[in-house]
DNA sequence: CACTCAATTTGATTTAGATCAAAAAAGTGG
DNA sequence: CCACTTTTTTGATCTAAATCAAATTGAGTG
């Protein structure tokens, strides 16, 4: 094929440009390159900057590419890991929707957050060596596979990845604290606002209409997020559109009056 | 002085005896030793195991000492780092107890963690260079400086270190989740006794009673933490105590039916 | 030691959101 | 297209925790 043998010399000037130190075990470096797993996962992908490869060089992308699995798909409903599932891979959604759950030990689960394209799934696993929550599709999906063990040792070759990583990790404890910013002092309705207008910003950034939502989880989802009943939720969206601020058809969100939902997370 | 050279002489040792590879930039390494620097922050501590240098060699852990600033005391009241402050290192507690807490635009402000000896701040910062949060001791405490530039140079020299850092941001993930959990599903009594029950573990794991605990924080920091009032964590401990699982005189709290609280945990 | 200020406890009352219930709407598959 | 399940909406009622209020305890300071 014509792109791999353009990739091909590309990934040869890599290794000659990067000056990078040698590895204890380099040997997934020098051993002949399979060729059929050179999909140049990361290089064409419309979202790489919002993904693990923000912020790295071209030829830095390549090589991360060179230890990326290939592209898998995910029927919607389906599990891409389950609690307890030994971790070996973290997954950056390329295309499609997640929502992450864990599960109590009496039943009780509580969704701990959705993910869309470019968001990493996993990162949790890392601690444990499991993965301590389920994370199902809510819609048919794309995700591209990051074997973990392998990706440690890239991080060891690119000080510029490991970085980026680092502070990957960090935004998700910071995530994390938001929610609890919300779970623990926002009364219901600044909870709602909140959760839709950090949707519409991350679609926005997404190059998707940050005013026309279309949800892909159901009230309940969205109330286990937010530590709220389904019904609750129900009464807020209606309460939401009567008030102007949205118009609701089930699923389908449009976003009227920005900046009253703005107002309302910030302040009361 | 005799201390001095005797480490003097070990770190030779691990020069040579760990087979690095080359930094890009080794100037730090190969620069005359600033002797008043070599304080062996970690080498004699005792919960090292608990601390950034778990799982490394005699060896590593030297090298993490000669990176690492003194040690720094920090009376009670005061704070370690305050929202907005720009981030340059990493702490970790070495004794005493802090407080973590977000401050919210109009004012709220939710505390976020409690940390303990061996314990690490400001993970949260590193994804923005500026802290996000305000670290406030409970009690006169004595942290480590981990200046987090360097500490990233040498993960690149360690791939154990970094490897553990990378399971150390994990680990925060996942007890945020579980503050989720708390904050999204479980009722207050619930919440407080998941709260005494972690707190008593960790008291435990670092050679503390983990039944008589002296809590450092207020009613209202706890209630902060779990989403109550200041009046219902006073009014469930005094029921705690009525209900015979607690003796409580004031912040001197013995757990007196460990099975019983971690039956509240985990059922209803 | 007494004084002051902060923290804690306890009681009475209110309320936001949960629960229970039932109808309406939207998917889904044969 | 129809039967069937799931999801969503809306209403009536209940309750856990918040709020308001006041007394009590405790810690720190001159």
């Amino acid at each position: 094929m014509q792109g791999d043998t353009v990739i091909f010399k590309v990934l040869r000037g890599v290794r000659n440009a990067i000056n990078f130190p040698r590895l204890r075990n380099p040997l997934h470096l020098v051993s002949p390159m399979d060729f059929s797993e050179l999909k140049s996962v990361c290089c064409g992908c419309s979202i790489r900057e919002l993904c693990l490869p923000a912020g790295l060089t071209d030829q830095e992308v390549l090589l991360l590419d060179q230890h990326m699995s290939h592209r898998q798909p995910i029927k919607k409903g389906e599990s891409l890991y389950r609690t307890g599932d030994t971790f070996r891979s973290l997954y950056a959604v390329s295309t499609g929707f997640f929502k992450t759950s864990i599960l109590h030990e009496d039943g009780r689960s509580q969704v701990t957050g959705f993910q869309m394209a470019g968001e990493i799934l996993g990162l949790d696993a890392i601690s444990t060596d499991r993965h301590i929550c389920d994370a199902v599709a809510l819609e048919d999906s794309v995700v591209c596979e990051v074997p973990f063990e392998r990706f440690e040792e890239l991080g060891q070759l690119m000080s510029n990845l490991q970085r980026r990583f680092n502070r990957t990790l960090s935004s998700e404890i910071v995530r994390e604290q938001g929610i609890m910013l919300l779970l623990g002092s926002m009364r219901s309705e600044e909870r709602l606002a909140a959760f839709l207008v950090n949707l519409a910003k991350r679609f926005s950034i997404r190059k998707q209409s940050g005013s026309e939502l279309v949800l892909r989880m159901t009230r309940e989802d969205i109330g286990s997020y937010l530590g709220l009943k389904l019904e609750t939720v129900s009464r807020l969206l209606s309460r939401f559109h009567d008030e102007g601020l949205l118009d609701v058809h089930g699923r389908n969100i449009q976003i009227l009056d920005q900046v009253g939902l703005n107002r309302l997370v910030g302040s009361t």
